[in-house]
DNA sequence: ATGCTGGTTGTTTTT
DNA sequence: CAACCAGCAT
């Protein structure tokens, strides 16, 4: 009785009703902030510890693996024993797990790859080769998607070709057989596939079936909004037996329709569970009423939706802010300025701030401006870490030596480091193996063992035959090594390293990430030698960006920073301060968007979502101006903004940073454009500083920039007067932007 | 075999 | 404006 308190304790009546509804299908509609993830973790606990369900009875699904990680965390404080059985995966996660152990029966053995989108163009390439088709009048991403709508849909390529109607769906037809005849014989799935197949197992196999319902006899479904119809087949299947499905979800968060998720999934969960009970959660205990009624207003303008709006006990807190700018660079500054004075001046961390926008792109002028102020920030997404360049050729070796019929994986180093091998060469081993119907790898080895003619000279059947000679060595240590000491020899053993010196400018970053690599496989020395590489590479592949920075972070600092982060990555997550930046329509809404009546709904539930990050202030931003394809637009505010109570938002426009100081000081002006564009490609950075701008040399001191020549100039220094400085090579930073932001109050602007 | 250059292209969100 | 690629020069 107890246990049941403690468990039950501080929570409200309905979320007490959504904890104790173990039995039967259960739909709970849970709004912004409003304790699901402690919700379904107390849950979780109340089948442990009150209905003594077992730990392995039950299996919890999430969207992400942050969320994921999260809630095993808050479960683990929570159940005092087996938690180590619990099981809490994302959907992939989870049916990449199953086809470890079932997929043999659908021809798929254990060691296989996962194929990222990068791999899969690589395969759609090869395809429209083998097709004969010219590649040029399709874009392979276009095919990607495509085939994963077909995935989702449960139409495989024979289906497809079927039910052909025209010429354009006759070339798609041929791609998608071909990528899937290819997938198969390197052994090798992608995304949709981990779903798929998954799918086809327990439909296909009564006992696999039986099997995972009887051990899963409690499911629970995190973001239901977010789910395709795909894998809520799948989940339909597990659960029919004992019907202890719960789904968590909200409606106006659902933005992932791109994706073929498909929101209507709720109403369907409700005609595939009739017997089914709903609980809606609206309280919020995250954000101020004035935060939530901005929400309220904006998601009222969609059509068809519940009605559900969210209040809270929190107060009503401060007013909104709108910063209107002049561009680009103006927003940035006028952002991060007051960021500074947030952090400065109300002692806010940086860490419970975060900028949000549509777009990655957006980052890179706050990226700029961050660097100039001295404002540590982190970029989650991006330039992903396991996209570098470096990061995916060594896991490439690890991969071949895991899966030897990984063909995407062998091509893409088999010359690299550069050993010798033409691409004339290489074409000529891929024409070979799609001849022969075998994996390049059985080719190279026929062709070094002489027992396959081929009109290749002797001095690349040396090169390839080293090459073989190379993996097949890696692969006999693989067995007798942790993976850390694994990745350490094969970087070795290509002279890895002295292939990235070669790039001076490139190689300090390139050599820092493949240490990241090596520290981040040293948490898998723990397990099974036999399971280290392939578990290393499985997570790998289905880790998204925002984790790997995470875990990234607990490794190498804890100093607080701020957070750059799209709005879609944004979900589920909260800060105290939320700048919503580039509110202008053609971005948010996105320009792809409007116009189609559903799609802009989406982009408002996307607006939705960022708005009810905020627990206390919420700041929007835009620019009257933006560069676009190389020229420049005017912008006007999103119509999203307009849709909030003007009763709620302060209005501050901005005179103009680049307009009034234009004339006066136009090179300086010139130059810091010209620095924003250099700033992507090299890690060094220009600094250029204005005038009036305070500074801080290491010796020196602070000291304010009197004259600005571009490349060098002259700062005032209290107790050392006035020095000429060259700003690459002096030792300073900058403390203020001299642009001391000239705002009006729209008041006195009227009168 | 490798590196450079100039022309062409496409542009949202990501497990 | 970028990133990408094909074709050319080394």
């Amino acid at each position: 009785m107890s246990i049941k308190k403690t468990i039950l304790s501080g929570l409200s009546d309905r979320q007490k009703e959504a904890v104790t509804h173990t039995e039967g299908p259960l739909l709970l509609i849970a709004g912004p902030g409003s304790g699901k993830t402690r919700v379904m973790a107390h849950r979780v606990a109340y089948l442990v510890a009150v209905k003594k369900i077992p730990t392995n009875n039950i299996l919890a699904v999430t969207f992400t693996n942050k969320a994921a990680r999260e809630l095993k965390e808050r479960c683990e404080r929570l159940v005092s024993y087996q938690k180590e059985f619990l099981q809490v995966r994302t959907f992939h996660g989870f049916c990449s797990r199953i086809l470890r152990f079932e997929g043999e029966n659908i021809g798929l053995s254990r060691d296989f790859s996962i194929f990222d989108e990068d791999d899969q163009k690589k395969v759609i390439k090869r395809s429209f080769e083998d097709e004969n088709i010219d590649i040029k009048q399709h874009s392979p991403g276009k095919i990607i998607s495509v085939i994963s709508k077909l995935k989702n849909s449960i139409i495989s390529p024979e289906k497809f070709s079927n039910e052909v109607t025209n010429f354009s769906e006759e070339i798609i037809s041929r791609i998608f057989s071909r990528y899937q005849d290819i997938l198969l014989k390197s052994n090798a799935v992608d995304f949709d596939d981990l779903l798929l197949k998954t799918f086809h197992i327990f439909d296909d196999n009564k006992y696999i079936l039986d099997k995972y319902s009887d051990l899963y006899r409690y499911i629970q479904i995190d973001e239901f909004q977010d789910t395709n119809p795909l894998q809520f087949r799948v989940t339909k299947l597990l659960s029919d037996q004992n019907r202890n499905l719960c789904v968590v979800g909200d409606p106006d968060q659902s933005i992932y329709s791109w994706r073929y998720a498909d929101p209507t999934n709720l109403t369907e969960f409700k005609k595939s569970f009739p017997e089914s009970t709903t609980i809606t959660l609206d309280q919020s205990y995250r954000s101020t009423q004035n935060i939530l009624n901005a929400a309220n207003s904006l998601i009222n303008n969609n059509s068809a939706r519940s009605d559900k709006n969210l209040w809270t006990n929190n107060g009503s807190g401060g007013k909104l802010i709108l910063y209107e700018t002049n561009s680009e660079e103006d927003e940035a500054r006028i952002v991060l300025n007051e960021i500074k004075r947030l952090n400065q001046s109300e002692n806010i961390p940086l860490d419970e701030i975060a900028i949000m926008y549509r777009v990655n792109a957006q980052s890179r002028s706050f990226e700029v401006i961050c660097n100039r102020l001295a404002i540590r920030y982190r970029l989650i997404g991006g330039v992903k870490f396991y996209d570098r360049q470096e990061v995916k050729d060594i896991l490439a070796y690890l991969r071949l030596v895991s899966n030897k019929s990984d063909d995407t994986a062998l091509l893409r180093i088999i010359n690299t480091p550069r050993r010798g091998i033409s691409d004339r060469t290489v074409s000529e081993i891929t024409r070979l193996a799609r001849e022969e119907g075998s994996t390049i790898f059985e080719i190279i080895s026929l062709i070094k063992e002489e027992k396959i003619k081929t009109n290749l000279i002797p001095r690349a059947i040396k090169s390839i035959s080293e090459f073989i000679e190379l993996v097949n060595n890696i692969f006999e240590v693989s067995n007798q090594m942790d993976i850390t000491d694994l990745i350490n020899y094969i970087i070795d053993k290509t002279e890895y390293r002295s292939y990235l010196r070669r790039d001076e400018e490139k190689s300090i970053t390139r050599l820092e990430n493949i240490n990241e690599l090596i520290a981040s496989s040293d948490q898998y020395i723990g397990l099974d030698s036999d399971v280290q590489l392939s578990s290393f590479l499985e997570n790998l592949a289905l880790v998204s960006s925002v984790d790997f920075l995470e875990t990234g972070d607990q490794i190498d600092s804890n100093s607080e920073e701020l957070t750059l982060i799209t709005l879609h990555q944004a979900k589920g997550l909260e800060y105290k301060v939320v700048f919503l930046v580039g509110c202008e329509d053609g971005l948010l809404p996105h320009m792809m968007s409007i116009g189609d009546i559903e799609a802009l709904e989406e982009e408002r539930r996307i607006c939705y979502v960022g708005i009810t990050r905020a627990k206390s202030h919420l700041y929007f931003s835009y620019s009257t101006t933006r560069m676009f394809r190389g020229s420049f637009g005017g912008q006007i505010l999103s119509r999203f903004i307009t849709e909030i109570p003007e009763h709620l938002i302060v209005r501050k426009r901005n005179m103009g940073y680049s307009n009034f100081h234009m004339p006066e000081n136009s090179v300086s002006y010139n130059k810091d454009k010209l620095d924003l564009k250099t700033q992507k490609n090299s890690r060094s950075e220009k600094l250029i500083f204005l005038t009036g701008s305070k500074v801080k040399h290491d010796i020196f001191g602070e000291g304010i920039v009197m004259k600005n020549f571009g490349e060098d100039g002259e700062v005032l220094f209290s107790n050392f007067g006035i020095k000429k400085l060259m700003w690459n090579y002096a030792p300073i930073i900058l403390l203020e932007d001299q642009n001391e932001i000239n705002f009006i109050d729209p008041e006195i602007d009227s009168a």
